[in-house]
RNA sequence: GCUCCCUUCGUCUAGUCAGGUCCAGGACGCCAGGUUUUCAUCCUGGUAACAGGGGUUCGAAUCCCCUAGGGAGUACCA
């Protein structure tokens, strides 16, 4: 038997680049969705195009209420910018397929009209049936021309019966009818050649019969009316490649170039990473926090979790795309630069919560102390401390290389806000001696004399008073430490000494001296 | 079940298109050592991978075939 064969050949188009991210609104947008996205937009900044924001909302049973807000508040905080979209408008608006539903129509009816596409008149339940036996036989039902001369639908019909039963108010859909016996090919930009047989896809619905198009009619024609030059999507949409390239086919537009990403997966197991995931295994799926407008279900955001929108994007950049160099820091700007779609892998990556931490911390380590310290007040504030920005800024230079996050200030230097109330139990077993008071009392006494209270000078008293003393190093400075912080870390004391200065290190020893006991 | 896609260290990946320079490089993590008055940082070192099997070739992570595994799709959802 013949085989028929259909080339759709990229051809090389002189126009100019427009691509599109297209959410529908059912939820919150998660990591995976924001990558789509950024690849977008820096595919379209690289190649000075247009990059559009389109609202698919053409399924109105799964409507949620804020998720397109949502949605845009997220890419907002990313960095992530539109030419056009439904807040902004465009040229080809309105950019909300909800807006534009009087349009599909006419592009239904063409289809039927050159007979591309037909009525059919299944009910839900009859397909069901048949597909549940299909299942049961092992068999798939698909709905084209391996059953199509069975079902109820236009095809099998006189003109009068159907447009009888139209006329009667019948529940119809429209389907696109798919070529038989044909073998499709196909190019992505990020797999190369995909080849796939007609007769192993199903003749889709078109347009549903409460009146709105499917993603699948509404998607082509406007991508073809907003003059889309390549759609950049996820893995999932591969398998109905085939279906929309006949599709522009029948319409006999030129279509986008497409290229399909690979999936963001679980980092545990297998799978596509999914909303549950994050809070399940402790690190957030979605940008910003986003609270289930029905069941009022709380889930966790980057945002929220104190990370900075640059690290992010720089992390969610190279998950499934690198610039082939070691490089792996890469400001917004950077990234524009270094993309390329063709070096977009091909398998899923799995999302590592480790490496997104330290992609954070690589960021905090280069911010000015003066912004740390105005990303820290307000968390000092709630904690009911008030403090100079300057000595924040300070406080944060000294502890930053600790940091993943601006909140972790907290955990690492709160002694420098507030004197050490309680002592570690473990090192005061270890480093608190029978002589340690007197000792302790005496340096108090030192360092009361000192003239300059600065860090050079304290550091080398300190360190004098130890030699002449013949202390051990170790015995006076860990002493010392649990005093001034309450335990075993933080940075050089004699920065501490300055920075809480010298009545407050002082007070710290003395009140210290008489609280701990062995 | 069927269709399509994918497969290099635990993870992200370089290298695959143009076979040799790869007994496979980098990063995160982990481990060890060094620096340090503590902790952290930092520095140095280490750990650890071409899914398996056939072929082609003087030579294969790279090309071909098969197998296995994973993923996606299979809706009047997008």
């Amino acid at each position: 038997m013949y085989i028929f064969a259909l080339h759709f050949i990229p051809h090389s188009m002189n126009q100019t680049i427009r691509v599109r991210f297209a959410p529908s609104p059912t939820g919150p947008l998660h990591i995976g969705g924001v990558r789509t996205a950024l690849y977008n937009y820096l595919f379209a900044r690289k190649q000075h195009g247009s990059m559009i924001l389109r609202i698919e909302d053409t399924d109105q049973a799964r409507f949620v209420q804020g998720a397109e807000q949502y949605i845009t508040e997220s890419l907002n905080w990313c960095g992530i910018e539109f030419d056009e979209s439904p807040g902004k408008g465009g040229p080809y608006g309105p950019y909300r397929q909800s807006e534009r539903r009087e349009l599909y129509q006419q592009y239904s009816d063409q289809l039927i009209a050159s007979g591309h596409a037909y009525y059919a008149f299944d009910t839900p339940e009859e397909l069901e049936a048949l597909r549940k036996e299909g299942e049961k036989r092992k068999q798939p039902f698909i709905y084209n021309i391996l059953s199509r001369q069975h079902l109820r639908n236009s095809l099998n019909q006189s003109p009068q019966e159907t447009q009888q039963l139209l006329d009667s108010g019948y529940p119809y859909v429209v389907r696109f009818r798919i070529p038989e016996n044909t073998v499709i090919t196909m190019d992505d930009l990020i797999r190369g050649k995909v080849q796939v047989h007609s007769d192993t896809i199903d003749d889709k619905v078109l347009f549903k019969s409460d009146g709105m198009p499917t993603y699948h009619l509404a998607n082509i024609v406007d991508d073809h009316l907003m003059k889309i030059s390549h759609v950049i999507r996820g893995e999932e949409w591969l398998p109905s490649l085939p279906l929309h390239l006949l599709l522009y086919q029948a319409f006999g537009w030129d279509p986008p170039l497409f290229a399909h990403l690979p999936l963001l997966l679980k980092p545990d197991g297998n799978g596509k990473l999914s909303k549950r995931d994050g809070d399940r295994l402790g690190f957030p799926v979605f940008p910003l926090q986003w609270e289930d407008p029905v069941t009022g279900e709380k889930s966790s955001g980057y945002k929220e979790a104190g990370y900075y929108p640059e690290a992010f994007i720089n992390m969610l950049a190279l998950l499934g795309w690198n610039p082939g160099t070691e490089q792996e820091l890469f400001d917004m700007d950077g990234l524009i630069a270094a993309f390329d779609i063709g070096r977009v892998g091909k398998s899923g990556s799995k999302f590592d919560p480790d490496k997104a931490k330290w992609f954070n911390h690589q960021y905090l380590i280069r911010r000015s102390n003066a912004a740390l310290s105005d990303e820290f007040l307000p968390l000092l504030r709630e904690r009911n401390i008030s403090a100079k920005p300057e000595y924040v800024a300070k406080v944060a230079g000294l502890l930053k290389e600790r940091l993943q996050f601006v909140s972790d200030l907290w955990e690492e230097g709160s002694f420098f806000f507030q004197a050490p109330i309680t002592y570690d139990e473990q090192v005061i077993k270890k480093r608190w001696k029978a002589d340690t008071p007197t000792l302790m009392l005496d340096l108090a006494t030192m360092l009361e004399s000192l003239e300059a209270f600065e860090e050079e000078e304290i550091d080398s008293a300190v360190k004098s008073w130890i030699e002449t003393k013949g202390y051990g190093m170790g015995a006076v400075m860990n002493a010392l430490r649990l005093l001034l912080v309450g335990t075993s870390k933080g940075p050089h004391l004699a920065s501490i000494m300055t920075l809480i200065g010298k009545a407050e290190t002082l007070r710290r020893i003395r009140f210290g001296v008489t609280t701990i006991h062995t």
